[in-house]
DNA sequence: CTGAAAGCGCTTACAG
DNA sequence: CTGAAAGCGCTTACAG
């Protein structure tokens, strides 16, 4: 009975429960009171049909679509692995709320997100990895949907971003480093090309981290780590090598962590007897990594990307954005600092 | 003039155009001649007004929605970077086609599938990293729509399915390494968790590699690989350290090729001087890996999984099932044997 | 507590 | 070569 050839209608419905397609309605949404006995009778009718509103229809007819649109930049191969981590979370979030995710990728540019906004594709969007000058903005702005960003951009007049707070990592680093005394620290932040391409965590990073060694009078060497995979080891020793005087190691570079204990082995350093070590951990994988590490949950970040979504979409249209939301990172002690 | 409150509906460019609401359908669409003079009247005014047909009205009329289900099972962490290199692939082509794509998590079940293809969200379906008794393919087989799996079930009856052929890579790799005079080599497979999730690819290659080795008359020593990240290393070098009279290395594990650089460096062996290797390239990452290799293309296999499905979405809806296609994989020697 | 009917924005036979 | 109208499957004022 369920699967007859074609889908069944509310009509089917409304013909086997003795009721018209409006109370089908009113009883699958409560938006109007109905008999309990109707509404038994409708509930009935909806199992025994395998009945499924369509969703066009109900797209057409409520001018919204259930659907958020989830943007990845596509064209750079590095982003793709932390990228990763988000869908996932991302993809959850979104059901709990009840809405399915369109993938969008900006392969044909910045013109996907207009595609998708104007035929009333998606009722908004998640934007993933937003850079700093990042080419969708535009395409944004015009849109009017709402929309949430992943990534702090330049300007963030009427936008709604969530990212976590990489200054004050940078400051809890520092600060963690200093009180056990250290004074000479190696940074490896991302390969010089995530910087090229305007990712705002790398320079925020950096750039804080860099401050705060100064307020706390202790000596910072940034290097960039490997733009290949394969070349992460070699630079990761190279940049120990260059500093043999550093009682600390930081790394905001995921790769490297990864790296680092075949390097560390190879050399035949203890951690944290040779070395102190603390990374930045983007979630994912295979859990965090044995390092004390400022954790940066994507679970949390999509989690709330998602949430703020949908109350903009629930809001009244005219409703102000909700602005630049950056969370307070934790940092965990794995007792690999001394 | 493009960004009014309201989009444009095909009313407005009708009357914009000073003709009917049918003939600019027509002028679009192209199903029914138009004069010249009209068609670029309705151009115009399309283009001054921005005007975009509302997909939800659309998929009404038409009972198509123009959009490709793309389902990736979330449960399991260790298919993550194999599926991601599937994605953009996968929605480049779908784009290509005209296609946006949905992303389905089977995160509540694979009812998940049901909802999305009862509702009429999409139009078929891809399904990723499908494994030997995929708990999907029942609510799959019920929902009837077009659908092409990557990964070969064990029960194939009525599917469409497309997946590298891994009992010729299988072959073509014990074949190159017999040829050159190897008889005795170690195998590398994925980690024991993914032979019990049943991933077929895994056990194809593993059985394949044994019975031609068998016929070859080479000894094969095979292994798996780490189930963790971290232990990769260690693993790999356990391993080698186990068959020091192997003298070749087939690696079917991303990591375990991404690894071995570190672990052969630190032992002194040298590629292929002291050691054979070949591996098995699932594409994305850095680029292939500086070892011969099977190459697994997600480009060609996405492309190929969309191309198949956009024509069975447009098939007679009673045409037959294309069937398994198992493409056959390219050996790339890139010195790394002797 | 319920139903008949209009309307959402498209497409497409039907008629000319 | 073109238009008026029905229909796709919903929701929701309007009326009772």
């Amino acid at each position: 009975m369920a699967n007859g050839e074609e889908m069944a209608t509310i009509a089917d419905v409304a013909r086997a429960a003795g009721v018209s397609r409006s109370t089908v309605s009113y009883a699958l949404s409560g938006k109007r009171a109905v008999s309990p006995d109707t509404l038994s009778r409708v509930r009935r009718a909806v199992r025994d049909l395998g009945y499924t509103p369509h969703a066009g229809a109900q797209a057409l007819a409520l001018a919204r679509t259930g659907v958020i649109g989830l943007m990845l930049p596509v064209d750079h191969a590095d982003a793709a692995p932390a990228v990763t981590r988000y869908v996932a979370p991302i993809s959850a979030a979104a059901r709990r709320l009840g809405y399915d995710l369109l993938l969008v990728t900006d392969i044909d540019g910045p013109s996907a997100l207009r595609r998708v906004t104007e035929s009333g594709r998606v009722d908004g969007l998640v934007l993933l990895d937003v850079t700093q000058d990042d080419p969708r903005l535009p395409a944004l702005r015009a849109a009017e949907r709402p929309a949430v960003l992943i990534g702090l951009p330049r300007d963030v007049e009427g936008l709604d971003v969530v990212d976590l707070d990489f200054r004050v990592a940078a400051e809890m680093v520092v600060d963690h480093l200093a009180a056990l005394g250290h004074r000479r620290v190696t940074l490896v932040t991302p390969a010089r090309e995530v910087f090229a391409r305007g990712a705002g965590h790398a320079w925020r990073f950096r750039s804080s981290c860099l401050a705060r060694a100064r307020t706390r009078g202790l000596r910072l060497y940034p290097h960039f780590a490997a733009a290949r995979q394969a070349d992460t080891g070699h630079v990761l020793d190279a940049v120990l090598r260059t500093h043999p005087d550093a009682t600390a190691l930081v790394l905001h570079d995921d790769r490297s962590v990864a790296a680092l204990p075949a390097v560390l082995h190879e050399r035949a350093m203890r951690v944290p007897g040779d070395l102190s070590v603390v990374g930045l951990h983007r979630g994912g994988g295979d859990g965090p990594p044995p390092y004390t590490a400022v954790d940066a949950s994507p679970l949390e970040l999509g989690g709330l990307a998602v949430r703020r979504l949908v109350s903009r979409m629930t809001a009244a249209p005219d409703a102000e954005p909700v602005g630049v939301t950056l969370l307070r990172p934790h940092l965990t002690d794995r007792a690999s600092t001394a």
